[in-house]
DNA sequence: AGAACCGCCTGCTTGC
DNA sequence: TGCAAGCAGGCGGTTC
């Protein structure tokens, strides 16, 4: 599923490859995105992120904004033949960007462009006295807190476990039991694995794939997502699987205090 | 006000 | 083998 550094790929990708071009035609193929055709004959200024919603600026004075949710991905079709499942699809010159989406959960919403609200991402503008200040003393677990996007962007399941492994802190802490220093190595790790999580052009555990279709390279510094009843490769414990809200965390019970 | 829960979706996996 | 039930989860909206 796309999180930040999946997402980043993508604007890299999309900003090499349609920045400056005019999108001479917009299909919407599933209803729900109903009007997402009202960009056709614009220009693409500029493709960038905010959080992990894709934002492709226009040159009308409109923006069109991508989420792509849970299985959400953006594919580059040299073909008039659509690819199966795909929702949306922008025609430039020589191809397509297609929406893609088996499970119809992204949304693509078009409007006036929205000023910077990057203050919550932390590899843009991260402002940690305000996280102090407003988010550190809440009540919920930390794991929570990490996936919440108006209190830190980008951050989505698997991320979020990785991030609490390498810190050493247990998913199940409350936020506000953290210290100022356990957060200042939550953030310091986190940038770390986003970064290389953008290096690796992104975590391809399930299907997620770039622009282009390759998967990412990031699985592989995976150390505990998907890993339910394998060994820790930090202190040999064993990692554990289990339910936080609506969704599974994995960690390992010894090393994560 | 803040925390917890619900609903949107459908392909894949699991169990009988 | 076939079919139904269970599962995956980001996030806005609703409820507690």
């Amino acid at each position: 599923m796309p999180e930040l550094p999946e997402v980043e790929t993508l604007c890299r990708q999309l900003n090499a490859k349609i920045t400056g071009m005019k999108i001479q035609k917009a299909d919407v193929i599933d209803r729900k995105l109903a009007g997402m055709d009202s960009v056709m004959g614009t220009c693409v200024q500029a493709v960038r992120r905010s959080g992990k919603t894709i934002v492709m600026v226009l040159d009308d004075g409109r923006a069109i904004e991508v989420h792509l949710r849970m299985t959400g991905r953006l594919l580059w079709n040299p073909s008039k033949t659509k690819f199966s499942h795909s929702r949306w699809r922008l025609r430039f010159g020589e191809g397509f960007v297609d929406l893609v989406d088996p499970r119809r959960f992204a949304t693509v919403n078009v409007g006036s462009i929205q000023p910077d609200e990057g203050t919550t991402d932390l590899l843009v503008a991260f402002d940690e006295r305000n996280f102090q200040a407003r988010q550190a003393k809440r009540k919920v677990s930390v794991k929570t807190l990490l996936m919440d996007s108006k209190a830190i962007s980008g951050i989505g399941n698997i991320y979020a476990c990785e991030i609490l492994h390498r810190a050493g802190v247990s998913p199940l802490r409350k936020a506000e039991a953290l210290t100022e220093s356990e957060w200042k190595k939550v953030f310091r790790l986190a940038r770390r694995i986003l970064k290389k999580g953008i290096e690796n052009r992104g975590t391809s555990v399930s299907d997620w794939c770039d622009l282009y279709g390759c998967k990412g390279e990031n699985q592989r510094e995976l150390r505990v997502y998907g890993k339910e009843g394998k060994m820790c490769g930090g202190c040999g414990g064993t990692i554990k699987r289990i339910r936080q809200g609506q969704r599974s965390t994995f960690y390992c019970t010894r090393c994560q205090k």
